[in-house]
DNA sequence: GTTCCGCATGAATCGATAG
DNA sequence: ACTATCGATTCATGCGGAA
């Protein structure tokens, strides 16, 4: 445990192997996408993708502890006019390498890229593919829980204003034992939709992912002191999310820019 | 053009093939799910599931126009913890038999079903796949497009509520060209991801397929006067629909009860 | 005619029980 | 051991009756 909180410098498929195994308990993470940052990973063509992939989502079987869960954030690229396939052969392919693929969680893209095309609506979600090593493993489902749906028009309806903000400033605060006692029956479980805007502000990081992603799923498959791997961890999205929540941290990036920008990101968390 | 109108009683695996080449405009069905019971269509096993669909889907490949559109609505079903691969296997093999895969919308359940279990949080989306037989297909993407996201907020402040539902039910209609001149600019096009909700209370449609949801893909991808085929239509929900719009339709439906019922509630619609 | 409340009802999934 | 059936869990929706 005294090589963790760190961002790694370096092409996953040679960082990996130098981790132990069954070491992590989650795994989160968005890779780059076919045909994408062409200069880091050097631009892997769509039907290259899984064969490119397939050794480093194998060294990710092996570092993963039996209770823990790797989260894939994917989408597959319209070539030639069409869905390529390359998403679902690769779920194949780890399932035969023995993952089970336990779930797949929509990301609803609230506010999706803009855009006009002849045969295609804007693309306003992506796969969050869910896979295990054995079918028991951790999942905290109180972490995630979330105010009903008739919540503000029925139960609030009778409370006062102030009541009412404090009593969303507590449930969004989250960590539950008195809230859920206290409004108990305001919360419900979630689904597997999640609705979360992209952020707009980022910056130059070319795989936006909003801070919400990968805290929904670290505060549902982990605790606090667990340990979170991103293997293509870019300005270091999912390490502050980890390090937000309490939770140990590590992130491997093969330029040093992305390294550099995910390391003063993690200072200026303090 | 003569024979169409109606609802053909038998599998369609006999039905289809009596069906001309290249003379559907739009096919949208939601085939029985894999399932282990034997009722319809023999109960067929998650396992099974892709053979038994692939000789349907040729048979669709080629009553399909070429400009034409197939839309699958399917969900895998849980089996020993895991997601089966079913649906994803289908597509591959469907590929394979000249299908294009052009595109994945989700039907986002608002409602959907209740629940709780330790691995997994309800199942809140479903697949609705869309297959070509060609690049170049017809889309009417006007047909479908929807208020703005603020549009309730600005627009229809000013307006009494008995406007704005007499609003909402114009749009719903959603034959566009009025509408479209009249509220313009608060008009958007819609993106691949579809919220709607099932339709539960409706006591004789056993219909799990709200009828907004064919409705959609029908005006999205069809003109009046178009033919759409339903080949697992159930109680007809995609033929009134259908008629509603003033396209033509052809269910196909192997139990005679669904035949009865489709045809009674063809027939309220006058 | 309107709003409000109560209630039944799901393309579900798991775990236990029974053959 | 492996399959088939059943009960328990749970919540958004829209209907019907009531105020």
């Amino acid at each position: 445990m005294q090589d963790v909180d760190r961002i790694l410098l370096g092409d996953c498929r040679r960082v990996l192997p130098e981790l132990p195994a069954n070491s992590v308990d989650l795994i989160v993470t968005s890779p780059p996408y076919a045909d994408s940052r062409k200069k880091t990973y050097g631009g892997i063509h769509p039907d290259e993708y899984v064969a490119w992939f397939l050794p480093i989502s194998a060294e990710l079987l092996r570092v993963l502890k039996p209770t823990g869960t790797f989260i894939l954030n994917i989408k597959e690229k319209v070539v030639d006019g069409e869905r390529h396939p390359y998403v679902i052969e690769m779920i194949l392919e780890m399932r035969r390498q023995g993952w089970l693929w336990t779930e797949e969680f929509i990301w609803h893209k609230k506010n999706c890229y803009p855009g006009k095309w002849p045969n295609r609506f804007r693309d306003a979600w992506e796969r969050c593919l869910q896979f295990n090593k054995q079918k028991r493993f951790h999942m905290y489902q109180d972490a995630v829980m979330v105010p009903m749906g008739d919540w503000a028009k029925t139960r609030l309806r009778k409370l006062s204003e102030t009541d009412k903000r404090r009593d969303e400033s507590r449930v969004r605060s989250g960590f539950g034992k008195n809230v859920s006692n206290w409004v108990g029956r305001s919360l419900v479980y979630p689904t597997n939709v999640l609705h979360l805007a992209t952020e707009t502000s980022n910056r130059q990081h070319s795989a936006t992912f909003p801070l919400e992603l990968p805290s929904w799923f670290i505060k549902l498959f982990t605790q606090e002191g667990d340990l979170v791997l991103d293997p293509f961890i870019g300005s270091g999205t999912t390490a502050v999310a980890a390090r937000r929540l309490g939770r140990h941290y590590l992130g491997i990036e093969v330029q040093p820019e992305y390294v550099e920008q995910a390391n003063k990101a993690l200072s200026a968390e303090g």
